[in-house]
DNA sequence: CACGCCTCCTGTGCGC
DNA sequence: TGCGCACAGGAGGCGT
């Protein structure tokens, strides 16, 4: 569910709210999966939390004593503040007497501590490519890692390592305004460039309207983001392409539903 | 090492 | 109405 624009748009609201905290209570759902999602969330207890920050799709807050909160909403993860859900997989008793709720219908969220910058529990944020909308973001260099690798470009975007926080969504939408084919494994240097500013493009647009909702992104005060009305691609199959009218398609690429023009795309 | 497939979990919508 | 299947914005593990 929650890319980029989403984890960033939650990043604003949670951070005024956290900064300075400290951690009470710990609660955590009894439940199988909780010991690989809710990786040392115990240590949490007692720990104050200086800020929000985040790298790609992970959310993560330095704390005292060395340690490092780092979550990840996964599909359908969401952060409230009171509000009863029987979704609720965790919950943090803050120091202002408020508790944190984190809510989570499919699992596939996780609440870790770990010490600080280690992430070797955690591989995808270990090897994790860029930020897209920072100096790091090179052209030339997002340029090389596409023609050296061998896969399709969308399931290369979203491995992550390029760049970070681009999901299926904006993957889509971002190889559309660039006119790339999403199966595309011949993304030469000029074509890179201009992926690499379509990149930054959606993904500032969608952090403007925060966000993008189709049904379980919420940000902590519960509103939806703005951005599904803008979408060129994504959702849109069989509608007319917004740039030349030819029915956008959808397709399975990489296990991931993917919708793009057949014209005016090329592999 | 890199890539592609399958899995984790729960809900929803669709065709038969 | 009921059932089974495909699919949903994520990442991780495994085999090749």
């Amino acid at each position: 569910m929650p890319e980029l624009p989403e984890v960033e748009s939650v990043r604003r609201q949670l951070d005024p709210e956290l900064s300075g905290k400290r951690v009470l209570e710990v609660w955590v759902d009894p439940h199988p999966m909780v010991p690989r999602q809710f990786q040392r969330i115990a240590e949490l207890k007692g720990r104050r939390i200086s800020c929000v920050g985040r790298r790609g799709k992970f959310l993560i807050s330095p704390l005292d004593r060395g340690l490092e909160l780092v979550m990840h909403l996964g599909m359908t993860g969401v952060f409230r503040f009171e509000v009863s859900d029987p979704y609720t997989r965790a919950s943090l008793t803050l120091d202002d007497g408020r508790r944190l709720i984190f809510k989570d219908v499919r699992r596939f969220g996780r609440i870790a501590v770990v010490d600080a910058g280690r992430y070797d529990t955690i591989p995808t944020l270990a090897h994790l490519g860029p930020e897209p909308l920072s100096d790091e973001f090179d052209p030339g260099r997002f340029s090389l890692w596409l023609t050296r690798t061998d896969a399709p470009v969308k399931p290369f975007l979203l491995s992550q390592r390029p760049v970070a926080g681009v999901g299926n969504i904006y993957a889509d939408e971002a190889l559309w305004v660039a006119r790339i084919h999403p199966a595309s494994r011949r993304v030469g240097p000029k074509r890179a460039r201009l992926l690499h500013t379509a990149i930054r493009e959606v993904l500032s647009a969608a952090i403007d309207r925060e966000g993008t909702t189709f049904s379980d992104y919420r940000m902590v005060n519960g509103e939806s983001g703005r951005n599904a009305s803008f979408l060129f691609a994504y959702g849109r199959g069989g509608e007319p392409c917004p740039r030349c009218s030819y029915p956008l398609r959808k397709i399975v690429l990489g296990g991931r539903g993917t919708t793009y023009c057949p014209r005016c795309q090329r592999y």
